[in-house]
DNA sequence: AAAACTTATGCAATCGTTTGCGGGAACGTT
DNA sequence: AACGTTCCCGCAAACGATTGCATAAGTTTT
């Protein structure tokens, strides 16, 4: 385990040249003879020379790491976003530290402080549910380049990557009205949700375009939505005097726990009542009927976020132009919502 | 974005004392005393003092950070596990970086490489399924601790933890004899992967101690393993002329194919055949009937790793005690083994 | 042939923190 | 009164890489 580190030094040494002739050959710089340049890449290749990242770090003030911050690691979305984030970092020379708030603001807090001290170059960041306080963001933020994506928040003024939540729920609704329903309930977050709000935002807007009147009862909205949710949260849509003819849920687990339950009693899908639900997770394809949901393109989102947050990095700008990036959707229609009349 | 960082110097001078004594009064050396201490530490927080990762690196050759490699983040028993190593390395005081080797061995390769330029402490590493060249592993091994956990190799004179899946999968097999079914059959990864092989191994064990003969015609491998191959695999399987009264597949998603081929047959499950998966991932209780599955406990899996890996770091020892740990597994029984009889 | 460049290299400082060593002051011990 | 301790604290070196400046040798220009 006491391996023997190859310094710049102790190769400068060897070669009888100065450790700067050493940095400048490794570094290509100019000043240096073709012929020096040479021996010196072929000893440190020889030895098998890795820069010492803390010093170099330490002098340029610079540590080619990205932070990047989710409420949950446990989601096949935000797998997705991470996934091609580290794919796309290492390919530019950047390497990830990712860190889970678990919707918990303190932690989240915290996260961010330690990714600072850790000297990140720039941070990446989706907030918690329940991010109220955008203060210490916009401590780091003055700090290093910060992106969000997903879920984001209007207070906070630097770029932003979404996707457009609102035509995605548009195109659903709609969807459901072509089919030829017209009772259409969405089973939705609490307003402090911005994405949910988004969403809903599209089913309202939908619903006027094509004169459907709004009914409050059809409207059902939850703090924690999930399958189970989804589940309670149907049977009472089916207890309503008037039933819905279709549910929009604003993910797909909520869709597949409505379906659960519409199963359960015998409601045919989607003859007496649709789902559409929001992601395009592995199971919209496991459950039966398949589920038609949103796509949302999570490639696209850690890509972009990546591209953004690399370029703040390497040319630092003053004027703040902080803009929105919206990606679009894809809906996905399945079994859910596919009547053959 | 030009924010003036305090330093030990900058503070040294606020205070009239000497950076050494500022270091020292932060790092609670016994040699302050406990006025200039306390001087010091509210000076530090008014001025919100963070140390210099790079430097202090730099000088002690640490960095609190874990490198972590695995084939493929986007599974979620690969999520639960990393899950929890962030959970359990930030307690610690560690910061983990993550990298994806996506199966590709060159790959894995370059993602060691620059872990170990990166000054990680240690590195955790699930290895890819393709991995037959060890010496870069070896040679990681050589510099910095280095733990494999879930797909690892015996080729490796490292601590190792991973699942008993021998006994996983004897418990499987064991629970399909005990429900009666004589003809079992298996749907599997080829010979090189190390997990497929031990959980075949376990298969083997539990027909040969109830007395039931190997039939090599239920005995199927695929290189990558998945819902389609498990499709398929069945289509192969129910066209025998003997048809096996059993599936056990190595992979929940090859298990869900193989319901999904029986269900388009009309074979009912369990009743015919009956099904049972690895993993206790998300999908199985989402497919109908509800998969029968063995679950991993990932989150021991990421907790026992970090733990080690850290004992390894702060107390490296010479003596490579390189022990196995095998973690015990759970056979979750549900709807596509339960018959009622 | 002197002056003015060009080219290739070395010197030395620098980044922020830690730490071995040394030393002054205050106190206690003979 | 002389010496030994203990307690605090400062000096300065060190970690490894980078870089502005200086310098020496060689080349071109006048």
């Amino acid at each position: 385990m006491k391996k023997e580190v190859t310094t710049l030094k102790k190769m400068a040494q060897l070669l009888e040249v100065s450790t700067s002739t050493v940095s400048r050959a490794l570094n290509n710089h100019p000043d240096i003879s073709e012929e020096t340049s040479e021996k010196v890449k072929k000893m440190a290749k020889k030895l098998n020379y890795m820069p010492n990242i803390f010093a170099k770090g330490f002098r340029q003030h610079k540590s080619n790491i990205i932070g990047v911050i989710v409420p949950n690691i446990l989601s096949y979305f935000t797998s997705t976003i991470l996934k091609e984030m580290l794919l796309q970092a290492e390919a530019k020379g950047y390497r990830v530290i990712i860190s889970e708030s678990n919707n918990d603001v303190k932690k989240e807090k915290e996260m961010l402080h330690t990714m600072l001290q850790f000297g990140v170059d720039g941070i990446l960041m989706s907030l918690s549910k329940n991010t109220v306080d955008v203060d210490p963001i916009l401590y780091a933020l003055n700090q290093k380049p910060l992106i969000l994506f997903d879920k984001v928040s209007a207070k906070i003024p630097c770029t932003q990557i979404i996707i457009d939540g609102e035509e995605a729920a548009f195109n659903a609704v709609e969807h459901l009205i072509n089919i030829g329903k017209k009772r259409i309930a969405i089973i939705k977050e609490f307003e402090q949700s911005y994405n949910s709000e988004r969403r809903f935002q599209g089913y309202l807007k939908a619903l006027k375009i094509n004169n459907i009147p709004i009914d409050e009862k059809l409207i059902l909205s939850t703090d924690d939505i999930s399958l189970k949710k989804g589940r309670t949260l149907t049977s009472q849509l089916i207890s309503l005097k008037e039933r819905p003819d279709a549910i929009f849920c604003i993910t797909d687990a909520a869709a597949i726990g409505a379906m659960q339950t519409l199963k359960k009693f015998n409601i045919k899908i989607p003859e007496e009542i649709a789902v559409i639900g929001f992601s395009n997770s592995m199971s919209s394809t496991i459950v039966e009927p398949q589920l038609t949901t949103i796509d949302q393109p999570g490639k696209r989102i850690g890509e972009i976020a990546v591209d953004f947050l690399i370029k703040e990095i390497e040319e630092p700008k003053e004027y703040l132009a902080s803009k929105t990036i919206e990606i679009k959707t894809n809906l996905i229609i399945r079994e859910s919502t596919l009547s053959s009349f």
